[in-house]
DNA sequence: AGCACGCCGACT
DNA sequence: GTCGGCGTGCTC
C-alpha cells in the first residue's frame, strides 16, 4: 500500500491546509473529519485531498473523529464562499464544520422486563413490575410514574437484573411535513406561479445525476399582500414528494412562531427551526438529523446555509434584498449569493422571495440569469394602500411638534374607526440632538464624535454607533449653562409623547429595537398588536418588517426623507424599499388601507415613485444612475484602496491606485472622487471598514498582487463595500 | 484561534 | 532594574 500523505483543513484563519502523514491502518478519504496536532495542541481538521506520497517528517493525523463526512458539494461551497470573500479558508470551514457538542446523548434509555424478581422484594419494587408486566419497553421516567416510584428505584431493579436496559432511538427532533396535509386555496395566479416553481424543483430533481443545466435561480417578485409564501410553499411540498429536502432562509427577526404557524398550516407541523436562539441540544439533533436526511425542511437564519444537507432539492431565500442576509464580521459573505451558489452545488432550484427585490437581483433577473416569477396582485382582492404625500412645507405641523394636522386628523378618525394606525419614524430615542441654547454645543460621543441620542425612558445620552451611553447632563458641558439643554429633532419616543398629547385616549405602543425586556418581549408585544391589542403603533423600521397587523389601515410616514443623504451608495434603493414595506402594512386585513408620506421633498425621485407607484422606472433610473456615477456593476468586489488612518494619505493613496490600469481579478479600484469615499467620512466608519477588511484578508491579498504587479508597496490599507453580486 | 516573541510605560 | 501592554507571526 502506498503511503498518503492527508492535505488537512483547520477551522482556523490559516489560507491553506497543512500536510499530514497517514498512520498505517488509517483509512481515510476527502471529506474524513480528524483531528490533528497543530502547536501544541489537538485539532480538528477536515481531510481536503489525499495525495500519495511518504509521509516523511510530517506530524500523523492522530486520528479519524466518528463523524458523517463532510460531504463534496459542502467543501466546494466552503472552496467558493473562500475563493469568492477572500477570506482564509480555514475560516471558510468554520462556518460549515460543525460537530455535534458534547451535550449528553439523545438516546433515551429504555427499560423492560427481562430476568427473575430481586431477592428483596418491596412494596415500590413490586409496583414497577407489575406496571412493567407484559414486556413492553418503557422509559425509565415514563415507568417510575405509572408505578409511582422514583427513578432510583428502577436503577435498583436494573442493578438486580429484573430489568434490562436498551437503548431507544430517540424521538425525532420534528416530525415529517406532510405536503398533502392541506392543500392550499390558491388564485389563479398564484397557481400559475406555484406550478412553474414546482415544475423547477422536480427537473432538477430528474436532472440531479445528468450533466444538466444548472438549477435556476426564480425571483417571486409579489406585491406584499400577494401570498408569496403560500405560493413558495407548494414548491417546498414538490421537494417533499420527490423525497429531497428543503432550506428556507429568512432574516432572523422574520423567523417568528407566525410564520411556523404558517408552515404547520400547510405541512401538518412545524419545520426545524435553526437560529442564534436554539438551543445546543435541539442544534445537535437537527444538525444530525438534516445530516442523515430524516429532517425534511429547515427554516433558519443564515447560518443555516451551511448545513450538511443529504440531498438539498430546493433553497428559498425570503426577503431576498434584506441587509441582514449581510454577514459582515469574520467571513464577510451574502447570504443570497452563497445561497445561489449552493443551489448549483447540489442541483437545487434556489427561489428568491421579495415584494421589493434588490436592485442586483432586478438586474439579474434583466440579465436573463434568474427567472422572474410575478404576483402583482394581492391575494383574495384586496388592493394596496393609497400612497400620498403630505408637503410639509405647505401643511407643517405646529411649533414643537412633528405630526402634520393632516396626518394627525387622519390618525384620529382611524382610530374612533376602531381600527390601526401606524406611525413609522426610523429614528430611536427621544431626540437626535441635544443643543445648547447658551453656546450652541451640541452633545457628541467621545469615542466616535456621531451626536448622542437622548433617550427620556432611560435617561440617558446614547451613541448609536458604538453604545456609549450617559446621564443626561444637568449643565452643558461646554459652557456650564443650567437647563440650557434642549433637545432638537423627533425620535420615536418624542412622537409618542406627541400622541399622548393630542389623542390621550388612545392605547399607543413605541416599538423600537431598543424595546425593554428584550427581543422576547418584543415579539409577545408585536403578536398583542397583532391581536388589536393597541389603536397607535409608533415603531421603527422593525415594525416595517415581516409582522402581519391585520387591524391596521393606516400608515403615517413621519420623515420620508431620513436615509435620502446619508451618502451610502445604497440610500435610494434602501429608502424605496423601506417605505415600500412599510405603508404595505396598511390594508393587509378586510378593510383597505391608505398612507400618508410626510415630506419636505414630494419631488424626489424615490418619493414620487412611492406614490405613483412605478417601481420599475425606479428601478431603471437608479440602476442607470449607479453605472454614470462608476459604481460597481453587479458581480464585482468593489474596493477602495486607501492608506492608514489618514484621509489625505487616504485620497493619495486612493488617487494613486486608482490610475492602475490593471486591478487584480475581483477587484474594482475606486478614485477618492468616487461615491464610496463617502463611506469614510466619519472616523467611525471608515474603522469599521478597515476592520472589515482585514477580515477578507483583501490585504493580503492586494500586497501580493502589487509586489507581482511590481507596484509600490507602502502601507496598503483597504476599503471595501463588501456587496458582491452574484457573478454566475 | 492560541501561543510565542518583541518592543515601550509604571512599579516592587 | 523588572512586569505587562497587545502588535505581528506561526502552527504541517
Amino acid at each position: 500500500m502506498t503511503a498518503r500523505i492527508a492535505e488537512v483543513l483547520i477551522p482556523l484563519a490559516l489560507d491553506q491546509t497543512y500536510s499530514y502523514a497517514v498512520p498505517a491502518g488509517l483509512d481515510l478519504a476527502a471529506g474524513d473529519v480528524v483531528a490533528v496536532p497543530l502547536g501544541p495542541r489537538s485539532r480538528i481538521g477536515v481531510v481536503w485531498e489525499m495525495r500519495p506520497g511518504s509521509g516523511g517528517n510530517l506530524k500523523p493525523v492522530e486520528g479519524r473523529i466518528d463523524v458523517p463526512p463532510m460531504r463534496p458539494a459542502l467543501r466546494k461551497l466552503v472552496d467558493f464562499v473562500a475563493r469568492y470573500t477572500l477570506a482564509p479558508k480555514g475560516s471558510a470551514l468554520g462556518l460549515a464544520l460543525r460537530l455535534p457538542g458534547d451535550a449528553p446523548d439523545v438516546t433515551r434509555v429504555g427499560v423492560r422486563l427481562a430476568g427473575p424478581p430481586p431477592e428483596r422484594m418491596t412494596p415500590a419494587r413490586h409496583r414497577v413490575i407489575e406496571a412493567a408486566a407484559g414486556g413492553l419497553v418503557h422509559t425509565k421516567r415514563d415507568l417510575a410514574k405509572l408505578a409511582d416510584v422514583s427513578t432510583g428505584v428502577i436503577d435498583g431493579l436494573v442493578d438486580a437484573g429484573t430489568l434490562e436496559t436498551l437503548a431507544l432511538t430517540a424521538a425525532p427532533v420534528v416530525e415529517d411535513p406532510d405536503p398533502a396535509f392541506a392543500r392550499p386555496d390558491l388564485s389563479p395566479d398564484q397557481r400559475a406561479a406555484a406550478q412553474t416553481l414546482a415544475a423547477a424543483v422536480a427537473t432538477a430533481a430528474a436532472e440531479r445525476a445528468g450533466t444538466a443545466p444548472p438549477p435556476p435561480v426564480i425571483l417571486i417578485d409579489g406585491v406584499t399582500g400577494s401570498g408569496k409564501t403560500e405560493v413558495y410553499f407548494e414548491a417546498v411540498a414538490e421537494a417533499l414528494r420527490l423525497g429531497r429536502q428543503a432550506l428556507i432562509l429568512m432574516p432572523e427577526i422574520a423567523l417568528t412562531s407566525a410564520f411556523l404557524e404558517r408552515f404547520a398550516a400547510r405541512f401538518g407541523v412545524r419545520p426545524a427551526a435553526w437560529h442564534s436562539a436554539v438551543g445546543t441540544r435541539r442544534r445537535d439533533r437537527i444538525l444530525t438529523g438534516v445530516e442523515a436526511g430524516s429532517v425534511k425542511v429547515v427554516a433558519g437564519a443564515r447560518s443555516a446555509l451551511f448545513l450538511p444537507f443529504r440531498d438539498l432539492g430546493l433553497v428559498v431565500v425570503d426577503e431576498e434584498h434584506e441587509q441582514a442576509y449581510k454577514q459582515e464580521d469574520g467571513v464577510c459573505y451574502h447570504t443570497r449569493d452563497m445561497a445561489i451558489v449552493r443551489g448549483r452545488l447540489e442541483a437545487a432550484p434556489v427561489l428568491l422571495a421579495s415584494a421589493t427585490p434588490s436592485i442586483e437581483t432586478r438586474v439579474n433577473v434583466g440579465w436573463g440569469r434568474f427567472r422572474r416569477v410575478a404576483l402583482p396582485e394581492r391575494f383574495g382582492g384586496r388592493s394596496l394602500p393609497s400612497i400620498t404625500t403630505i408637503d410639509m412645507r405647505r401643511d407643517p405641523p405646529s411649533q414643537g411638534r412633528f405630526l402634520s394636522p393632516l396626518l394627525l386628523r387622519e390618525v384620529e378618525r382611524t382610530v374612533a374607526a376602531g381600527e390601526q394606525a401606524l406611525l413609522f419614524l426610523n429614528r430611536r430615542g427621544f431626540a437626535p440632538l441635544t443643543l445648547c441654547r447658551a453656546c450652541g454645543h451640541r452633545t457628541s460621543c467621545p469615542n466616535c464624535s456621531a451626536w448622542l441620542v437622548e433617550h427620556r425612558f432611560r435617561r440617558a445620552l446614547v451613541c448609536h454607533h458604538c453604545g456609549h451611553t450617559e446621564r443626561v447632563p444637568e449643565a452643558c458641558v461646554a459652557c456650564g449653562s443650567v437647563g440650557s439643554l434642549v433637545p432638537c429633532g423627533p425620535g420615536v419616543e418624542r412622537i409618542a409623547e406627541e400622541v399622548a398629547q393630542c389623542l390621550p385616549e388612545a392605547r399607543r405602543i413605541v416599538l423600537s429595537s431598543d424595546f425593554p425586556g428584550g427581543t422576547e418581549r418584543l415579539r409577545t408585544e408585536l403578536e398583542a398588536v397583532a391581536k388589536g391589542e393597541a389603536d397607535i403603533v409608533i415603531g421603527t423600521q422593525l415594525v416595517a418588517k415581516g409582522h402581519n397587523f391585520p387591524g391596521m389601515t393606516l400608515v403615517g410616514v413621519l420623515d420620508a426623507d431620513i436615509g435620502l443623504t446619508s451618502g451610502d451608495p445604497r440610500a435610494s434603493e434602501r429608502t424605496f424599499q423601506l417605505l415600500q414595506q412599510v405603508t404595505g402594512r396598511a390594508g393587509r386585513g378586510a378593510k383597505p388601507g391608505r398612507a400618508l408620506v410626510q415630506t419636505y421633498q414630494p419631488e424626489h425621485p424615490v418619493i414620487a415613485a412611492l406614490v405613483s407607484g412605478e417601481a420599475e422606472r425606479f428601478y431603471a433610473e437608479e440602476t442607470a444612475a449607479r453605472e454614470a456615477a462608476g459604481l460597481p456593476p453587479f458581480g464585482r468586489l468593489a474596493a477602495l484602496i486607501v492608506s492608514g488612518e489618514d484621509r489625505a494619505a487616504a485620497e493619495a493613496h486612493g488617487r494613486a491606485l486608482a490610475q492602475v490600469s490593471e486591478p487584480p481579478p475581483g477587484v474594482m479600484v475606486l478614485g477618492p472622487a468616487e461615491a464610496p469615499l463617502a463611506l469614510i467620512r466619519s472616523r467611525y466608519r471608515f474603522r469599521l471598514l478597515v476592520k472589515a477588511v482585514r477580515e477578507v484578508n483583501l490585504q493580503a491579498y492586494l500586497r501580493a498582487w502589487l509586489a507581482r504587479a511590481g507596484k509600490p508597496r507602502g502601507s496598503v490599507r483597504v476599503a471595501v463595500d463588501i456587496d458582491p453580486m452574484s457573478f454566475l
